[in-house]
DNA sequence: CTTCAGATGCTCT
DNA sequence: GAGCATCTGAAGA
């Protein structure tokens, strides 16, 4: 029973309190959730399945560890709910919401979509099909960068207030709840012992299918 | 299936 | 000048 028909004038939109909590809630519960975009003309979108939490000034993996405090990352800093978009490799954007409160500056990294609405749009800013073999190209949001260009998102997204109802990008809650599965993040291997805790969250199938 | 190199620009040392 | 919360296509097993 999937909910593709589910109308986008009917999200919920995350309020700025689900956003007020440490990384690591906030990373888990957003697990199921909608990221819907309209930078540019049309919306698009997805439900979340994946992220990682980066919990603050202690987490040498967090770009706020030892209180850094930057131009880049000032978005960390703002109010609970601030999309906080960098480029990294020069190539790629990453998407995060901060979370927890203004001196304690967590964030979330949104790893992941399941591509539900503009999936033309979103092949056509990937430069790939929108259908394989009959299902939706699985690999059209399938990463921090992929999503990024899916979703039109780059800096110009950085500092917006998701729970804000003028923004071109929100977050909505999750119709369903779901089980997720835990692992180590992705590509910090020199934060030394934080590069094994398990603080990736993937969603499981009972998300959104 | 796997590994690997190259692309590319901004931040911080 | 080094390093980076990545992605892609090509080459090998």
């Amino acid at each position: 029973m999937s909910d593709a028909g589910e109308h986008l004038d009917d999200l919920e939109v995350l309020p700025p309190r689900f956003f007020a909590r440490n990384a690591l809630a906030v990373a888990r519960d957003l697990l199921g959730c909608r990221l819907v975009s309209r930078i540019g003309k049309e919306r698009v979108g997805g439900v979340i399945t994946e992220t990682e939490a980066y919990a603050g000034v202690l987490d040498r993996a967090c770009h706020a560890h030892a209180f850094h405090r930057s131009a880049r990352n000032e978005s960390m800093y703002a109010r609970p709910g601030t999309a906080y978009v960098y480029l990294i490799y020069g190539l790629h954007n990453c998407l995060n919401v901060s979370c927890l409160a203004l001196d304690r500056p967590h964030a979330v990294l949104i790893r992941a979509i399941s591509p539900r609405w503009g999936v033309e749009t979103m092949a056509r800013r990937r430069g790939m099909p929108s259908v394989i073999r009959g299902e939706v190209n699985p690999s059209l949001c399938d990463g921090p960068g992929k999503l990024c260009q899916a979703l039109g998102v780059d800096r110009e997204a950085d500092g917006l207030f998701l729970p804000g109802a003028d923004g071109g990008l929100f977050l909505a809650r999750s119709a369903t709840s779901g089980d997720y599965v835990a692992s180590p993040r992705v590509g910090i291997e020199s934060s030394g012992e934080f590069a094994a805790l398990p603080w990736r969250f993937v969603a499981t199938e009972s998300h959104y299918r």
